[in-house]
DNA sequence: AGTGTGGGCCAACAAGTGTTGACTGCGGAT
DNA sequence: ATCCGCAGTCAACACTTGTTGGCCCACACT
């Protein structure tokens, strides 16, 4: 692209571009769709290269091993919503709106969710999103310090919950729900669960 | 033939009680186990047959396959409770505590769960205790007809969220809350689910 | 006694897994 | 033109998986 002579000085550049970056990326896409829809163990090494017309080997020389792959390709992000912007009563359906954007934006949440389920690194990697990404969300709009974890646990629950069962395990009539029914439903939900009173 | 030789002692008792039953069901619980500790593609034949101290191919003469063994390991019954026993109003109250009796009184709700998550046959299985062993007691308390199924939908997708994050995923804050705690949080929203007003 | 049904063990198979190493060839730097 | 680094290919390794068939022995029946 910006012309290839300027190799040597890649003094701005950060990492300096790869030849190799083309392929790097089809891995990457082809991994999280894979671990999307077959979970860790039966997404393999081979189905995932020759999704991305690649040789196996260049999988491991790239990325280590299927674990290294795995942690490459769902580097998540839930880029949570400034919910000091929202006003106090409507944050619960600005935050399930938000989930389901992300969830059907692209398949990584999936991935995590179900890689989350059956092997060790999937459950840290999604724990540690939950502790770093969405506890701090909570942080700013429950009034008690002391119930933020329980809280966000709580809409952690029934967010998963939704997903669980819309886009894994498919049940018809989730999957069958319109957006704004599950606004309208889990919005109060997750409002209550983090500004009602504890009960 | 059916000269299954009548043992002296099989008079009436349905299907003869054959000399392997001892080594079934220890076949059986060994499964139960590892499907809920590791779901199906981790949880091996070889695995299973040696919690259970027996060879891996009597797996395979007395169920035939690993899916086989999966179908009779799970036959799941929910022992839903009679519902139109139970004032209205706590209706939400009393499937939220239920289902924690049931989830925590064996392993085998943990196990359908993983399973379903990565293998079809676990879908499945899943989807069907939900048709034909959810919906039926969403019928009774529902009042209109037509949202039974929409409305029992989003009862489990709280319902096996909070059972994800709380036996599967293991969230910290939620594995530490107390019954009483999701029995306040988790009824009224169950509640709602099933008897307020559409929104 | 003998006998045969069937529970149990052993060894093996074919297929598929993650992973490794040696080899080829293009392209930019010298 | 020459060299070197690195993307890419091929083949193989060591291992695990589900699954199969043959064999042995215990026991209940005649």
């Amino acid at each position: 692209m910006t012309g290839t002579s300027s190799r040597s000085t890649d003094a701005a550049h950060g990492p300096a571009a790869r030849r190799s970056d083309a392929s790097r990326s089809a891995i990457l896409a082809a991994a999280r769709e894979r671990f999307a829809a077959d979970g860790y163990e039966r997404a393999t090494i081979r189905a995932i290269a020759g999704d991305a017309r690649i040789d196996p080997s260049m999988v491991m020389r790239y990325f280590g091993s299927k674990d290294g792959l795995f942690a490459a390709a769902v580097a998540l992000d839930l880029r949570m919503p400034d919910v000091s912007q929202v006003p106090r009563t409507e944050v619960g359906q600005a935050l399930v709106g938000h989930f389901l954007d992300i969830w059907e934006a692209n398949e990584e949440l999936t991935a995590v969710l179900r890689v989350a389920v059956t092997n060790q690194a999937g459950t840290e990697r999604l724990q540690s999103i939950f502790r770093e990404q969405v506890v701090p969300v909570a942080r700013l709009v429950c009034p008690d310090p002391e119930q933020v974890a329980a809280r966000a646990g709580l809409c952690a629950a029934q967010l998963l919950g939704l997903a669980l069962t819309r886009y894994v395990v498919r049940l018809p009539p989730v999957v069958a729900l319109a957006r704004e029914e599950i606004l309208a439903w889990l919005g109060p939900t997750v409002q209550r669960y983090l500004t009602a009173p504890s009960p």
